[in-house]
DNA sequence: CTTGACCCTAGAGTTGACTCCAACGTTTAT
DNA sequence: ATAAACGTTGGAGTCAACTCTAGGGTCAAG
């Protein structure tokens, strides 16, 4: 279950060729093997590294910033005491963020128990659009999802 | 502990006066009060609701998005069932979103427990830059912090 | 009564992260 | 064997979210 081509890789980790390609050209992946006729073929630990950078940035990281982490991840890390320190430090605010994210699912979730009455009220003239989310391009279907 | 000028709510915030003045201009912020001399004036409920739009961008939401959810918030939401299923949709999403974050504290962790051995070795010429993750403009002090 | 730190506006510029394009080669299906 | 559906490149374009600039007004301290 090797040697997947840029877009298999791409819809695997929920993005697209291009900036899978994107990444590549910032740093931020290794050119990956290629074919006879210069495809890009990659292998599973690409995908574990998508991954990686999707969650980092779900965090609020910067690519500069998580290239840096990818880095220090797989080379054993310049040992300064400073960088554990900063690690540490971000755990810390990883931590606080968990816990806001919390309040967030806490406020939206009385948003929807509190106001959310007249279920199926088709005769409505509502407009204006919500929320992509997890992705802007993953318009497979859900449209540009209107709110109301 | 009324009344803040736009500096100071910025400082409370965690931003910048430039921010909110740009938050004021898309219609995310109303226009607060003004002094005698034209100066803004905000009050708590104006720091509550920029916060909740950093809770609300952390977790990805843009800014157009989160401006709907705070008007919903307070106006009681146009009532159409498709509207609560969205909303639904979204607290699964911050579910998984919560779990990816925790995978990522644990990674994270790990790295720091693995990888740290060398504490405080001075003698090492290291470069690079890391994360400012709770705020770019946030700079008071930990300069544009480094890593190694 | 001036200096420095704040505030105002409209509008231009920057940054990060894609996203698209043209012009071309390759693979697969019919 | 030809079209559809992929892949390649370099470079340009887009979008959100700031961030800065110019050119001015305000206000407390000395």
């Amino acid at each position: 279950m090797e040697q997947l081509t840029v877009s298999k890789l791409a819809e695997r980790a929920g993005t697209s060729a291009d900036t899978l390609r994107y990444y590549e050209r910032i740093g931020l992946l290794p050119a990956p093997q290629r074919s006879p006729a210069g495809y890009r073929l990659y292998g599973e630990e690409a995908l574990e590294r998508v991954r990686f950078v999707k969650r980092a940035q779900r965090f609020g990281l910067r690519l500069a910033d998580i290239g840096e982490l990818l880095t220090i991840r797989e080379r054993g890390l310049c040992p300064c005491g400073r960088t554990r320190r900063l690690l540490e430090a971000r755990v810390a605010e990883l931590d606080a963020e968990m816990a806001a994210l919390a309040r967030l699912r806490h406020d939206i979730r009385h948003m929807v128990d509190t106001l959310s009455v007249d279920e199926d009220g088709d005769g409505w003239q509502c407009g204006g659009s919500l929320v992509r989310l997890t992705e802007p391009p993953h318009d497979g279907g859900g449209r540009h999802s209107d709110l109301c």
